[in-house]
DNA sequence: GCCTTGATTTGACAATTATCAAGTGAGATG
DNA sequence: CATCTCACTTGATAATTGTCAAATCAAGGC
């Protein structure tokens, strides 16, 4: 059974951007409508070319974006607490472009599309933060079909692990933050070439046995990765 | 020199959805900042890395949108009349993540990032314009990772082609809008394997001599290229 | 601890795509 | 009209990536 949300998730939520500058009146208004809902892991939320009756947010656990077509099936992005996904759908009120799943037990909030259409229409701050919410998605997209055209997989990988070891506690031994093959897969390659491409970065001083990465010297690494904040720097 | 846009202009720019709901008021204030330049073919307009400082509109002749990584380039889009480009990177005030440079003589309205700001928070209409251009842009960009990465070079040759053909006057005789070097490279190929796609779609019917093409009967063609609104219809 | 399940790895092979070099051809220029 | 330029094509070859099948490994349930 759906559950409204409580105090203690309307806050989490609150303290996002894309609601943490709007009008009180107009954040319960959204709220009275929301759910929670727990879900287990693997469970299909969203299809692709359904109607966008929901904007998601992830408040615990994660969500994988996937598409598909013909017989072939492709991850997109990976959400993780606490963020929204979908929300360009949501506001063009047209059909989803990518499929969703839970890749854990994870907890959703779902705040109904004609609800955050009306309050964009009242509420300036929260128009603002949808619009800088928007154009930063539209920029991280920008950004993963330039890696996937412009790079080998062999590049795409060694730069993914630059990022992963940037943003890790210790840049040089870290976990990978998702499944192998379905890193793959949103590196745009099939799991045997990933597995190949992680023996070859052995020759740079990449080492990974199982989720651990271990990267002593990342010399080599970024010599051949050549990364740049116009790809790979999430926030630019 | 650069012009100040004249009433003509102005009302082309008018009837664009971007503008076209605003206020008068509003609408003048950006009008007032506004230069139209005309350009010379292969131009370089805008370079990424650059700051976003004007928003562009192509009144007429065409933009290429492009970005460049080591060694490589590649074709993100095509801009033609009359259409803005990089909205996302003047509204987060980001630079930019792709160049631009003109294909033919082209007539170019340029918009100070700053005053589209200003009226952004000012205009509710124009607000709501703004974001359901760039939730438009998104899902754009979607659809070409979903086509660069579930399909072959030969699938999106063939669905690029029954794009055209049904945005053409006559469907089984038209025009290729691009250079076919161009078109590779927007496609995620090299010309040579462009050519050879060419080459091999003549087993589905279709025929290419120079920018003609030829479908009399796309039935094969559309069996090999499954084309879906999710992917390949634009306006979806 | 044993077994099951599913992810990952490996090897052999095939398909796809890129690279390099040498043409061909069409349009622009003088 | 000849020539130059540049896009496009073609052929040969190599690199990259995918496919299929089998082996290995790891985690969870009993």
């Amino acid at each position: 059974m759906p559950l409204r949300t409580s105090q203690n998730e309307s806050s989490e939520l609150r303290k996002l951007d894309l609601f943490s500058d709007m009008e009180d009146a107009h954040f319960e208004t959204l709220m009275r409508g929301a759910y929670v809902q727990n879900f287990p892991p693997a469970i299909e939320l969203i299809s692709e070319g359904e109607p966008s009756d929901f904007l998601h947010v992830v408040i615990e656990g994660s969500v994988e974006l996937f598409a598909g077509w013909s017989t072939r099936e492709t991850t997109m992005a990976t959400v993780r607490p606490v963020s929204t996904f979908i929300l360009a759908a949501t506001i063009k009120d047209a059909p989803y472009l990518m499929s969703a799943r839970t890749l854990e037990k994870s907890r959703i909030v779902l705040l109904p599309s004609s609800d955050v259409r009306a309050v964009f229409d009242q509420d300036q701050e929260f128009a603002r933060a949808v619009v800088t919410e928007l154009a930063q998605c539209y920029r991280h997209v920008v950004k993963h079909s330039k890696n996937l055209k412009l790079r080998t997989s062999l590049e795409r990988l060694a730069n993914y692990l630059i990022r992963c070891a940037e943003t890790s506690k210790d840049p040089t031994l870290f976990d990978l933050p998702i499944e192998k093959r379905r890193l793959a897969s949103f590196l745009g390659m099939t799991p045997e070439n990933l597995s190949r491409a992680i023996k070859a970065l052995k020759e740079y001083g990449v080492v990974i046995n199982g989720q651990s990465v271990g990267i002593a010297d990342d010399t080599d690494l970024r010599r051949l990765a050549k990364p740049t904040p116009l790809i790979d720097d999430p926030s630019h």
